[in-house]
Order: C-alpha cells, then structure tokens, then sequence
DNA sequence: TAAAACTCTAAAGTTGGTGGAGAGTTTTTC
DNA sequence: GAAAAACTCTCCACCAACTTTAGAGTTTTA
C-alpha cells in the first residue's frame, strides 16, 4: 500500500486514542473478528484503521456498556438482522429493570447492616433497665421443638440452621443484615421458667408475602433489659421479671430475646454481640 | 480426632449444601484464608466446618454479594475493626449509588435505540416532504470550518472525530444513541448555497448541564424532507427550499439535516439510513 | 543515520469461580 | 468384615474480557 493511501488510515494507536479504548482492546477485537482493521501491512503485521470503522467500534462499545458478551456482539453484527437487535434490547432494557431491584435490595441491606453497626456501638452498658416503645415487627419463625437452654449452644445453632433453609428456600438471601432473636410464651416466662417457643430472624416489609412461618409482633411499651453475653440471659430475664412485678406492670405477651449481632466477622458469635430481653407491657390503671 | 469429637463438625460436602455454596467455592476459601475449616485431618486432608463457622460465611457471602472482592474481605476480616467495616459499607453504598444511576442511563440508552429503530422502520419513502411540528432538542455542537459538501466524505468524518472527542472529555459515552445531525445558517440556504455551520449530536436533558458548545433548538413547525443516501440532500434541500416557496412558507431559522442512522451495524455508514432535511418555517398572516 | 516512538506476537496474569481426572477416605450395605 | 457407594482430596485446565510484560521488529522524527 502506498503511503498516500494511508492518509485516511489510523494505527492503531490513534484509532483506540481516537476512541478511548486501549490499543489491546483493539487487537483482541481484531483476533476474535469484532472489527477487523481496514488494511493489515503484509510484511509489517500492522493494523490500519479507516475512520469510518469508529462507527461500528461506537457499536461494540455501546453494547459492551450493556453488558452485553463478545460472541453475543459478534453473531449480531454478523446477522445484520435488526429483528434481532430490538429483541436484543427489549431483553437488555428487563435486565436493567433487574438489577435496579437488585441494587435497591443491596442498597437496603447496607443500610441495614450500618444501622446495626450505629446501635451496636451506642447500645447501652450490660445490665441496663429501660422502657422503651418499640414498632410492630414481622418475623419468620421455627418452632421450638427441644430446650436449647438446657442442652447447649449446639441445639440451638441447629434450629438456626433450619431458619437458614428455610431462608433459602424462599430465596431471600442476605441473612447476616437481618438480626435474630428467640421467644419464650407469656405463661412460661412468667412462671419463671426459660422454655424457648420460638427461633426467628426478624425481617422487613419484603417478608410479609411469604406466609407460612411468618408473624407479627405488635407494637407497643416493652419492659428490656441490655445485656453482652448469651450466658447471662437466665439470670437478667429474672431480673426482668422482677422489675415488672415491682413495678406493678401487666406482661401482655411472649418475652423475646434479640439478639443484635454487631457484623458476623469473627468465627465465633459469642464475641461482639448484645442481646436485649423485652417482654411487652400494659400499665394497671 | 475421635469419631464423638467429630459430631458437631461438617465435612465439606454438609457444609456446602447448608450454606447455600459450591463445595470449590468452600475449598477456594480456604485456599484464600477467608474461611479455615474448623479442623482438617493431617491424614486425609479433609475438612470438617464448626457449625458456627456458617456466621462468618455469611459475611463473606454478604460482602460478595455487594460486589466486593475476596482480597478486600480478606482484609476487612483480618483486621476485625468495625469503623472500617462501616467506612467499607458507606462507601459501597455510594457505588450502589453510582451504579444505579449508571442503570438509568444504560436504560435511557436502550429506550432511545428502541425507538429510533422503531423510527427507522416507519420512515417515510424517500423524497416524501411533510410539515412537521418538532418538539425543542438540545444540540452539542462543534463548528464548522470547512466545506464538506466539496470537499468530501473525510473532512466530515474529521468533524465527527472532534465531536466524538469532545463527547469522551465529557464523558458522556454512548455516542450510538444520540442520532446526528449539521445545518446551514438561514441566509445561506435562502441563498440555495449549502455552506455547513455547525455539526452536532443530539442530545437529551443530561446535556443542559454542560454550557459550552451546546445550544437549544427551538419547538416549532418545519417544512421536512425524507431522503435515505446522503447523496441526494443537494438536490432534496434544493426541493425543500422551492417547496417553501411555492407555499409562501416564512423561514424563520437555520437549515438542518438530521442524521437517522437506523443502528450503526456495519463498516460505513452509507447504508441503512436515513436523512430527515427540515427547516422551520413560519406562516404569513 | 540514530534515536524515539510505535507496533508486532506470544504468553502469562487478573477474578471468582466451574468442571474433570485419578487417587484416596468414609460411610453404608450386606 | 468385605464390597459398594458416596464422599473428598489435589492438581490442572477453563471461562470472559481484558491488562501486562518481554523481546523483537517497524515507522517516524530529529
């Protein structure tokens, strides 16, 4: 070729300058018969690149923005079939729509897990007392079937491993930024005895769809008490019990255990974590 | 290890299906230091898991799952600070941030190469010439220095290339789906005389932002032609121009040539096109 | 004509996995 | 207690869409 001819013609360095894109993007585009250079020097192997090409470079570009894959670009542009690109993009544009859902759950998540950081770090000192008005709650639940106050930590975390399951099995990923907790009946607690009702993680509006193992638990004044260790929970859900009788206060439902992880980073749970009994109130008028 | 001690482990495969994860995902965590089996016997090499240890896959599945790489959960695990952790989730926060909007814009992109393939199929005849009324368009324009009706197909794709530049510095991709156009100052195209003035994309709202070289096309009836080779605008803009004349048409701005490429599949541009001529017009009383 | 700038090919690295081969280990079944 | 089934091991190759590097050759500029 001669060099008069070449005028109109870009190396390949100017042709990814001129596009933004790198000189070995090009030459893979080249090797996988995306967009051949309009002239390859013979002798030299180098590329030439008429300035018409950037079009179609616009082209691969614009679909590798939309995510789109290498071969699905190729079989495209070599159908020429602009049918198929349409049904391309109709197929693109539900894509975006998904993962703007995905991303909205993601974005909920994090603030979910900075919350949960926030109270962490400002819950109160072990021991505390308070009354506090607390929202209505949705929570997915297993029933209790064994004492895991008295046969371990192992039972326990077997239950939780069948929550897990049934999580996934609903496809509602993201356990860690849902925080647990477990529930003793109103007529055990108040006898003073810990037989555990419930095991459950307490979840958002997205749960109330899924009906089976799913309930509510109604707003109102709870009667809590702060504590930092799972060991201590016998003794504190008496000091509970007693502060309420003290005070003359009517325990109205299930007395509940939350427990309110910090962030799940260390291999055991035991470390970082807070838990506040709650057992809700009415007042004697 | 005693056979009674192994009770509470998993071996690989239990861990796995528990969990929700590939038994290699569980071996490439291993391999990275993210997730240590609990117990590996020195003999066989195999892997028992704690139970416990599903709450710090969780994290790790959590934090991929908002993207992040197992390097940096590595290093968020490592280092058990929760400020970091939190900085880490603001931060990704932003980016779902960022992420979204780039899906609003992906998704704009797409509607707009929907319709404007739409608009390709129900284009008019060629040499069919309409009143039109056309909504206010914002242009992004570069000037023009040179004639490129005389001097050729290069010098235009030359204006193209500053455009397309320009379009990069701000980055504002997606050069593909913004159609094209140029025009010709009013005087000269009264005069007959195609003398280019400006070449411009078409843009949409995102553009106002960005003050220099773009400017507003008034809404307004035009006097329109339809024509599907460049070739024949001369000719057509000759038409369009007797056309207005003949129907006592005031022209009351600049003459445009909308470039309606239908999608740019193939090497030149010169096929599967159309040109739209029009001119605004006024009516007199 | 030399130096600087550019380009070539080929191979390896990147990330977060998946899949397979061939060997060894545990558990189940008879 | 033996055989069969199920499980697990390591090591390696593979995926996409590039990026990076090495070492050699080419073109442009001074």
């Amino acid at each position: 070729m001669l060099p008069e001819q070449k005028q109109n013609l870009l190396p390949i360095g100017k042709m990814a300058a001129a596009n933004g894109v790198s000189i070995a993007t090009l030459r893979l585009y080249d090797q996988m018969d995306l967009l051949k250079p309009f002239y390859t020097d013979p002798d030299s192997g180098y590329r030439y690149y008429d300035i018409r090409q950037t079009s179609r470079l616009d082209t691969i570009r614009y679909m590798r923005d939309l995510d789109m894959s290498l071969s699905d670009i190729r079989d495209i542009l070599q159908k020429e079939d602009l049918t198929l690109i349409e049904e391309k993009l109709i197929a693109k544009d539900a894509q975006i729509h998904r993962q703007m859902q995905e991303l909205k759950a993601m974005h909920d998540a994090v603030e979910r897990t900075i919350q949960s950081i926030e109270r962490y770090r400002k819950s109160p000192t072990s021991g505390t007392i308070s009354l506090e008005f607390i929202n209505r709650r949705m929570i997915l639940y297993t029933p209790c079937s064994c004492n895991f106050y008295e046969s371990g930590i192992v039972a326990y975390e077997k239950i939780i491993q069948d929550l897990r399951t049934r999580l996934m099995e609903m496809e509602l990923p993201q356990f860690l930024s849902y925080s647990m907790g477990t529930s003793v009946r109103k007529e055990d607690f108040e006898r003073g005895e810990l037989v555990p009702d419930k095991v459950f993680i307490f979840g958002d509006s997205h749960l109330k769809d899924y009906s089976p193992n799913v309930c509510l638990l109604e707003s109102g004044m709870y009667a809590c008490i702060y504590l930092d260790r799972f060991d201590d929970e016998i003794p504190c859900a008496a000091r509970l019990l007693d502060y309420c009788r003290e005070n003359r206060y009517t325990i109205s439902g299930d007395y509940i255990c939350e427990e309110l992880t910090e962030f799940n980073v260390f291999d055991n749970r035991q470390r970082s974590m807070f838990l506040r009994l709650q057992v809700p109130i009415t007042f004697q008028k």
